[in-house]
DNA sequence: ATCGAGAATGTGACCGTTCACATGACAGTC
DNA sequence: GACTGTCATGTGAACGGTCACATTCTCGAT
């Protein structure tokens, strides 16, 4: 009889028409060693004639590996996050596995819980976390997850599931070349406070700015779009008691460039400006940005190593933070006596 | 005898525990209309206190759906589609589907080809193209894909299975706000061929330059990089032959005005600059950018309720594409006598 | 020719869930 | 009080693989 057409075909239809058992077609699938050759082929020949796929959630159900790494991320289109996310997905890739992404919206509690509840009913083996709100912390150790995890962008947070740029050495990196500048009255305007990578900028400037004895100024607290960099601009402005600002991030200083241009004056001519991140597009703006470059690619993929070493029994490495880089372009200048 | 402890408990256990059987605690989890409230109270109440987590694999493998849709995305961080697909992961899990994404690097055919097959061996009940090169196109064709799908982006192919912005509209729109500001030598910087939105842009800008009887030129294909613009731009400048430009992108015209800048042209006020997306970033350009605006994560929201419509037994449905919006800013201004 | 060892292949059970069908309990009807 | 229908729950089989173990084959050494 024939085999019947609307269903996919099995193992067990590749091996009657292969002329073997089953288990010949799963050592074949699965490179096992002793095959003859001759045997070998002829199963591989009728696996590619008949269009036989393994089906996964059978091998997963029996292996009770599910292959997958959970991913949960902020639901942004920020250069930084999605970079890293495609570099997790091609190294996960590269090494047989496949990923599993969730994104949260929002950062409260609930969102996040069931962001994890939801990644973990997917029995996934490992679990990426690219949305490093403080209070994702308290959801993993309330939940307790079991599975290898760490958590990308949260300098200083639990070593050993965290991996990271060092953010507020980059921080400081960004006050210190305005300090070498000359300039003494310096803002920040930081990313939301929930984050942990905006407070860590913060403190790297803060720091920064304490050990050179310049007066410290409570940073604004942003969003880290453009809009509230142009906004927050305009209402900073009113006041010209400061001669530089350190922004969060790149989209900010873009905003706050901006309001810069409208209220006449000029970059760096009267403010320097210094972002963070190196956004593909800083190098372009007007004037081009002076700011913080951190590879995104490389702490995907660090992630991935990583995890993928837990699984294969190792233990979780304190990583040393990723060093950052000050990248100097043209939106930075010599302070000028006014 | 206890239960195992290193094992996750399972359907049977939950029974055991519960005093009903092991169907009695499927039913409860399908939402069965035929179990008595305190039955299923008790039944949840031990779910809740063993963390009892249905086993994915074993119900794809028996129901034989694995309620994973497929994406194919470009391994790009553009804001596009980004914002895409976030948009296709949260109204996917809304509808109690999740995803498998795999990016490609490179447009080739391989590469194209070994990620459709990538996830196809998923078991996929559905897939989505965000990547839209040309390409991609003869690859499903031969695999012959036989769940539904959609691809993104790609304006004017194979009705019912794509969804778009009408770029060519969008195109048209760019240009005939150019023409009517007075431009008659109007350059384009087109993304990169084999990209179908990139053509379908193209043209747009073709048809409308045609219309009005002005002189159209062969476009600068263009990568979509603000680089890209940057580059182009310096080399154009050198023959000032135009005095308006319409990019592929929003990146692009960035690096387009920085060029412009760089020498010493104003823009607006030599050059027009139109870009098209209209990311967030655009509105904080200098000069805040013109651009043509589209709505990505209508797309994304659209293309799940599309393909979830589909498995329901629905009909592809020729979708009338999305009409893109002009954002007039400040990059555009009437052409004046040189 | 016989034996044994290792290579090559086959058999039965099991992973955790849902499906189809069987059974038991209970109320309403005559 | 037996009969019927409906609601609630239980039982066996199946999904498509892999694992552990059993069996057969092959071939050189004795």
């Amino acid at each position: 009889m024939e085999p019947q057409r609307n269903r996919a075909p099995n193992i067990r239809d590749v091996a009657r028409l292969a002329g073997v058992s089953y288990q010949t077609v799963s050592r074949v699938l699965n490179d096992s060693p002793s095959i003859r050759p001759a045997t070998r082929q002829r199963v591989l020949d009728v696996i590619d004639e008949v269009g036989y796929r393994p089906n996964q959630a059978a091998r997963a159900l029996v292996t009770s590996r599910s292959r997958t790494i959970g991913v949960l991320s902020s639901q942004s289109a920020h250069y930084g996050p999605t970079t890293s996310l495609h570099a997790i997905e091609a190294a996960a890739r590269e090494a047989g596995y496949r990923l599993s992404v969730t994104s949260i919206s929002t950062g409260d509690y609930a969102s996040i819980r069931s962001g994890l509840d939801y990644l973990l009913s997917q029995s996934i083996e490992a679990l990426v976390v690219i949305a490093p709100q403080v209070r994702v912390f308290d959801a993993i150790q309330e939940l307790s997850i079991s599975v290898p995890f760490i958590t990308l962008e949260s300098t200083g947070r639990d070593p050993g599931h965290s991996l990271s740029v060092d953010q507020t050495r980059g921080a400081r990196m960004a006050v210190r070349h305005l300090i070498g500048l000359g300039h003494t009255e310096i803002l920040h305007i930081s990313g939301p406070q929930d984050w942990i990578e905006a407070e860590a900028r913060m403190q790297g400037y803060l720091q920064e700015l304490g050990e050179a004895d310049l007066r410290t100024r409570s940073p604004i607290l942003g969003d880290w779009t453009a809009h509230f960099g142009y906004y927050a601009g305009l209402e900073l402005l009113r006041f010209r008691d400061f001669t530089a600002v350190f922004c969060g991030n790149d989209q900010m200083a873009l905003g706050f460039m901006h309001a810069c241009r409208e209220v006449g004056l000029s970059v760096p001519g009267d403010i320097s400006v210094v972002g963070f991140d190196d956004m593909p597009e800083a190098a372009h703006f007007l004037p081009p940005l002076t700011t913080i470059r951190q590879d995104f690619g490389e702490i995907g993929r660090r992630a991935v190593q990583q995890l993928l070493g837990e699984l294969q029994g190792g233990q979780p490495i304190a990583n040393e933070p990723i060093v950052p880089e000050l990248v100097i372009r043209s939106s930075t200048a010599r302070v000028t006596a006014r």
